[in-house]
DNA sequence: TTGCACATACCAACTAGTATGTATACCTTT
DNA sequence: AAAGGTATACATACTAGTTGGTATGTGCAA
C-alpha cells in the first residue's frame, strides 16, 4: 500500500460519506474507523475537514463531470444529439441509488454555496464548465447550420443543467427512479426544439 | 406576549437559520441565543430538533408552497397562463438573498430525503402536491380545449417542478439574479409548447 | 392549588483537531 | 557496503469546545 493509494481511498469513502450525510453530516471518525485507519494518516493527507471537503470536489467531482462536457470540444456529430445521449445516458444509468442520495454536485451546491465561498467558488467551476462547453457545442451547432441560427445558446445550455438537477431532486424526493426518467425526457424534448 | 407567539417565533427563526445553514447545520442554541429565550422555552414547545424541522416543514414551508397550487383547484383562466403567471412572480420577486439562499424545500430536499424517512414523507407531500394540482390544472385545461390534448400532463407538471427548483439551484452557486431569470424564462418557453 | 410558560444549571456524548511517538524507506557519507 | 541520518507514513492518546437534551425551580394566571 502505498501513499497515494491511501490518499486515494481516503478521499473515496470521504466521497461517499458526503454524497450520503452532506458535507456537514460528514464525520471523519466513522469514515477511517470504516478504512481501518487512524486520524495520524487522515491529518497526514489533509489539513482540515474544510480541506477534504474542497480535494473531493477538484479531485472527484469536477473530473467525472467535466470529463463528458470537455469532450465536446472535439466531438463530431449534432451537438444536440451529443447532449441527448448524455441524458440519456444519465437516466439509463442511474441506479435507485444513485437517485436516492442525489447528484453529489447538486447536493453539495445546496448545502454549502451560502456556507462557504471556497466551496462555491469550487463549485461554480464545474458548473460553469458544464454549461460554457455545451454552449459552445451548440454554437458550433448554430455555425453549421445544425442548431436554429435564433437560438440562445448559453440560456438553453443552462436550462438544460437546470433541468438535469431538477430531475435528480425531484426524484431524490419522491424516491422514484421513474419521475427521474419522465423529467430526463421532457429535458430531451425541450432540446430537440433547437434542431435546425 | 402569550404561548402561541412564542413558538411562532420559534418557528419563524428555526425556518431562518434552516435556509440558510440547512437542518445538520441548525444550531438551537444559536436561534434561542437570538430570540433571547432559554432552552426551556424550546424544550416546552418542541421535544427534539427533528420535531423542530418536521413543525418547519409542516407549519411554513408546506402551506407557503402549496397556498397557490391548491388555488389552481378554483381559478379561472388559461392553466398555462396561470402556472407562467406564477412562475414569473416567482422570478419577479426573486431578491438576490432568495437566490443565494436557495429554495428552502430544495435545500432540504437534498440535504435530508436520505438521512430521515420522516422528512422525506413530508417534504415528499409538498412536492407532490405541486406537482398534483399542476397536472390537475392541465388536464382541465385538456378538456376544455386550453392545452394541447395529447399533452402528458403530469410529465409536464412535474418538469416544471424540477426546472424550478434546478433553477434555483443553478443561479445559487451562480450566485447570480440573472441566471434564475433565465432558467424561468425558458421553463416558461417549455410550458407555452404545450397551449392549444 | 393546579397547570402552564418559561428560566437556570448542568451533563454526557460527540467531534475536529493536536501533540507525540515510531517503524520504515531512502538517501548520503565514509 | 556499512553506517548513519532524514523524511515519510502512519499510530496512539488526548483535549478543548460544542451540542442536543434534561432535571429542576419559579412566577403567574385561572
Amino acid at each position: 500500500m502505498n501513499a497515494t493509494d491511501t490518499r486515494e481511498r481516503i478521499l473515496g469513502r470521504m466521497f461517499q460519506d458526503i454524497h450520503k450525510n452532506g458535507f456537514q453530516g460528514l464525520r471523519a471518525d466513522r469514515v477511517i474507523a470504516d478504512l481501518g485507519i487512524t486520524k495520524g494518516a487522515l491529518y497526514h493527507y489533509f489539513p482540515s475537514k474544510d480541506a477534504i471537503g474542497l480535494a473531493v470536489i477538484a479531485e472527484i467531482i469536477e473530473p467525472s463531470y467535466l470529463a463528458f462536457f470537455r469532450s465536446l470540444e472535439q466531438a463530431k456529430g449534432h451537438p444536440i444529439d451529443l447532449l441527448k445521449g448524455h441524458l440519456q445516458e444519465l437516466s439509463d444509468k442511474a441506479s435507485p441509488d444513485d437517485i436516492y442520495l442525489g447528484c453529489p454536485l447538486n447536493n453539495l451546491v445546496q448545502e454549502m454555496s451560502p456556507l462557504n465561498e471556497d466551496f462555491r467558488q469550487r463549485l461554480k467551476v464545474v458548473m460553469d464548465g458544464m454549461i460554457h462547453y455545451s454552449a459552445r457545442a451548440l454554437e458550433r451547432g448554430v455555425a453549421q447550420g445544425q442548431v436554429k441560427s435564433d437560438t440562445d445558446c448559453t440560456a438553453v445550455a443552462s436550462f438544460m443543467v437546470a433541468g438535469m438537477e431538477g430531475a435528480y431532486g425531484v426524484a431524490k424526493v419522491l424516491k422514484s427512479l421513474n419521475s427521474f426518467h419522465r423529467n430526463i425526457q421532457q429535458l430531451l424534448n425541450y432540446l430537440e426544439l433547437f434542431r435546425a
